[in-house]
DNA sequence: CCCTAGTCATTTGCCGTCTAACGATTGATG
DNA sequence: CATCAATCGTTAGACGGCAAATGACTAGGG
C-alpha cells in the first residue's frame, strides 16, 4: 500500500473523529460547520452556491439543510424574484455558533499542528497544496 | 478557517474522489479495496480483528462484508472452533483483484505525489505523521 | 404568444461510517 | 454443573456523500 495515501487516509480517520467529538459538543455533526461557515460569510446562499463553495453535491446541502432548519440553525425561503432558487438562511442560533465554533476549530487546529517546527508547518501546507493541485487537475 | 484543517479536508475530498473512479474501475467502492488489502496480508481475519487493523467499527465491516460477499468478492464461514467468530474468506475474483488494485493505487499515489522533490515528500511524511501521532494522543 | 431548452432544488437509492441495542456463544465461578 | 459475565457478530437508525431521476420555474426562439 502506497506511503502517502495510507497515511493521509489514517490521518483523515483520526481527525475526522476529533473534528466529529469537537462539534458534537456546539449539536452539529460533521460537515455542518462548513456549511454555516459559508452562511456567515455570505448568507441566503443557495444550495447551489454553497455546495459549489464547499466542493460538494447540492444534493448534500440539500439534505443538511434539511436537518438543520429542523433544529433551528436556519431557515428556507424562495427566491423572491427567481422561483427555481431557494435561499438559506441564519437564525439567531445558527449565527450564535459562530464564534464558538471558529474558536474551536482554531484551537484544534493549534494542538494538532503542536509538535510541528515552523518550517515544517510552511512545507506541509506547500506540500499538501502541490498534492491537491495535482489531484484537481487529474479528476 | 484554520489553514491545515482546511486544506487538509479539500485535499481530502479531492483523493477520495480519485480513488473513487480508479477502484470503480475495478468494481470496488471506496474502502473495499482496504478491507480486501487487510485479507490479502491474512486470508479468514474475523469482522473484529479486521476492523481493527482498518482502524474502522466493526458493524462497518460487517456490513461491508455483506455487500463484498453479494458480489462474489469473499463468504462468510463460522469458525469451527468457536462459534461466537464468523471468518472472512476471499474468493477467486477477490484474490485476482490484487494485483490490478494495488497497480491501480501505487499509480495513483506516483501522479498525485509528482510535482513533490524528494526532500519534500519526506518532509510531508513526517509533518503529516506527527498530526496523525498527535490526533491519536487527542482521541 | 407559445413551446422548448436550460436551470434549480428536491427525491430516491446506494455506500461508508458511527453509536447503541440485540442475540448468540464461550468460559469462568461458585 | 448451572449460572453469569465477557466476547463476538449482527441489526437498527442516523449522518455525510454521491449519482441519477424528477419536478418546477425561467428565458429564449420561432
Amino acid at each position: 500500500m502506497p506511503e502517502f495515501l495510507d497515511l493521509h487516509s489514517r490521518t483523515t480517520k483520526v481527525l475526522r473523529a476529533l473534528v466529529e467529538t469537537a462539534m458534537r459538543r456546539h449539536g452539529l455533526h460533521q460537515g455542518q460547520d462548513h456549511l454555516l461557515a459559508a452562511l456567515w460569510k455570505r448568507d441566503g446562499g443557495t444550495p447551489g452556491e454553497i455546495a459549489a463553495a464547499l466542493h460538494v453535491t447540492t444534493p448534500t446541502v440539500v439534505k443538511m439543510a434539511t436537518r438543520m432548519s429542523a433544529v433551528g440553525l436556519l431557515t428556507r425561503r424562495r427566491d423572491e424574484h427567481d422561483s427555481r432558487l431557494v435561499r438559506l438562511w441564519l437564525t439567531d442560533a445558527g449565527r450564535a455558533l459562530r464564534e464558538p465554533v471558529e474558536a474551536e476549530r482554531r484551537n484544534l487546529e493549534e494542538k494538532i499542528t503542536a509538535d510541528l517546527t515552523e518550517d515544517e508547518r510552511r512545507l506541509l501546507m506547500t506540500a499538501l497544496g502541490k498534492i491537491h493541485k495535482a489531484g484537481g487537475d487529474l479528476l
